[in-house]
DNA sequence: AGTGCGGCCTGTCCGC
DNA sequence: TGCGGACAGGCCGCAC
């Protein structure tokens, strides 16, 4: 499940290969996403030469002269470096054949994905338009977090998870952070003080910091092997852990459902 | 406007 | 061993 930190990393590792390069063409063999792949998406693209590769939030942006190609990578997409001509593997829904003998290819057994064509700017794309700030920018600041909590009867961790307040925190870092941060994950937003808001933002940064460092290590990967990111080696401390012990006091760290999302927290620790 | 929930998907795991 | 069902989750879009 690719959280921000992998699609940092999946952007970093691609980057070498798709910069100043030229598509050659688009085949797309599965156009059936969470949005249908557009039919201009090929005819678009054919000759177009790339000319960055950003990120917001969890989209990724390959940005030609004529427009940008919008990919998310859903629950279960991913994104590697073939070789042309080399063997499809189930799920294998579109290839980017570039003239360097490379292919990007898409993967995505569950097609939460996306993958869009954006002419214009694509920030003012509806999906991009209303997204809150960069969770590892300056902007995303204690300040910030309590002036977004004020009047808001929500749980704290659906505030955190949703992107219109900050993206790129998904469930698992969510579950983390608030721990690291000692926050009942169902406290209500408005509820939160300057201080909660302060070790909040420092423990999300920090956990998405850390994974980021995590998943640079395996950028090779990317291009020969499995695409694996390594972020999910870091210790979760309570993600995955319900009913074991707290690793700070030992208590059972109870497992709930909010929002139609898993959550693991210590009764004891979190408050 | 804010809130909560349904739905999209398939691989994996569990119990029978 | 095979089968059905529950579960996982990002995030849009809808209903209230």
């Amino acid at each position: 499940m690719p959280e921000l930190p992998e699609v940092e990393t999946t952007r970093r590792g691609i980057k070498p290969f798709l910069l100043n390069r030229k598509i050659l063409k688009v085949v797309v063999r599965e156009p059936r996403l969470r949005w249908p792949v557009p039919d201009a998406l090929a005819e678009e693209l054919r000759g177009q030469l790339v000319t960055a590769i950003d990120r917001r939030g969890k989209y990724l942006l390959l940005r030609t002269r004529k427009g940008t190609v919008l990919i998310h990578l859903g629950m279960s997409g991913s994104l590697r470096l073939a070789v042309v001509g080399e063997a499809l593997k189930k799920h294998d829904h579109v290839d980017f054949i570039l003239a360097s003998g490379r292919c990007l290819r898409y993967h995505d057994p569950r097609r939460f994905g996306s993958i869009l064509w954006v002419t214009g700017d694509p920030n003012l794309h509806p999906l991009l338009a209303e997204l809150g700030p960069e969770p590892l920018g300056v902007e995303f600041s204690p300040d910030y977090l309590l002036a977004r909590c004020r009047g808001r009867s929500v749980p704290i961790k659906s505030l955190i998870m949703d992107s219109h307040v900050v993206v790129g925190v998904g469930n698992i870092y969510a579950n983390e952070a608030l721990f690291a941060a000692g926050i009942h994950p169902e406290r209500v937003a408005d509820r939160l003080t300057a201080e909660h808001c302060e070790a909040l933002v420092r423990e999300i940064k920090q956990v998405l910091d850390r994974a980021l460092t995590v998943g640079g290590t395996t950028l090779r990967d990317f291009v020969h092997g499995d695409g694996k990111p390594g972020y999910f080696a870091q210790s979760l401390k309570v993600y995955g852990r319900g009913g074991q012990p707290c690793l700070q006091c030992m208590t059972p760290l109870r497992e709930t459902r909010l929002g139609q999302r898993s959550t693991v927290f210590c009764p004891r620790c979190q408050t």
